[in-house]
DNA sequence: TACAATGTCGACTAAATTAGTCGGGAATCA
DNA sequence: TGATTCCCGACTAATTTAGTCGACATTGTA
């Protein structure tokens, strides 16, 4: 019943990202060591995020990852679904599922609750996640200056 | 981000208890044949069921599993929590975690999304949940009957 | 008492998923 | 041309999930 590592480190790198525009490019070994994920794996999560659309990279010295919209037009669960695959509690909630009248008794709460869910993750930006973390950078910072 | 088979095969066996409830004890290999649970899997299943005192079993012949507890006392937080373990999305969020103030940027959303749905399901009782299978199988058999 | 029906328990195995690593190639810039 | 960077697919290791199996304990009944 947990996100993987997929989706924690995908959702960071973009965070980084995010804080980082109009830096131009930031590179993967950058982004890996600010976040601490091993470079060699933030590889594959970068290629899924560019073919998605979510990122643009560019080969080269100077090259990099720049995110390819605007932070405020890419959400949560677009991003956490290109990673990780449907979110769906159950594989009968799946959309292609066969199993949609299967016998499952708990299927409709977990209905319910799944669409909650995405409505609340899609309402979350990536703007307002890098927001947050400026905050929790400044909140940290002052608390090691008093 | 599934709960797994556990959950699934768990649910549906104390459903069927409740289902039955009054008709003495229902023995496993019954549990098994009508909700499609390999028999030996099942009985890890109810020897978890059994330790957190939702069931109870009695051996011999004519023995069986009942329900420890009125059905509507039983709620579908409780039972998902001792088959499947903490139901929280991020390892962050679990209760005894040490990563309560990891670098985790998503941490807030989640808390939230989790909050919601422990309190959904804590509201649901294997009452509710034999009701509606009763319903479900009503229906298809009318249908049947047209 | 013996035996059959049932649950109890732990060790073992198999399959699937997750979390990586690695190496060779392609593009780009100086 | 050579250094820097991304690109991609094949491979491996670790973990979790989903079981199976066999020996044993308990209980009702003939």
């Amino acid at each position: 019943m947990k996100i993987s590592t997929k989706g924690d480190y995908g959702v960071r790198a973009l965070i980084d990202l995010a804080l980082h525009e109009g830096e131009g490019p930031t590179q993967r070994a950058e982004i890996a060591r600010r976040q601490h994920i091993p470079e060699s794996y933030l590889d594959h999560l970068l290629a899924q995020l560019r073919r998605d659309g979510f990122i643009r990279s560019t080969r080269g010295p100077g090259g990099g990852h720049e995110l390819a919209k605007p932070p405020d037009e890419i959400c949560l669960l677009h991003v956490l679904e290109c990673l990780e695959g449907s979110l769906a509690p159950l594989g009968c909630l799946e959309d292609g599922s066969s199993e949609h009248d299967a016998v499952c008794g708990q299927q409709w709460v977990w209905r319910e609750i799944y669409d909650e869910m995405r409505d609340r993750l899609a309402s979350v930006s990536l703007a307002e996640l890098a927001g947050r973390e400026r905050e929790r950078k400044l909140a940290t910072a002052v608390t090691y200056n008093i």
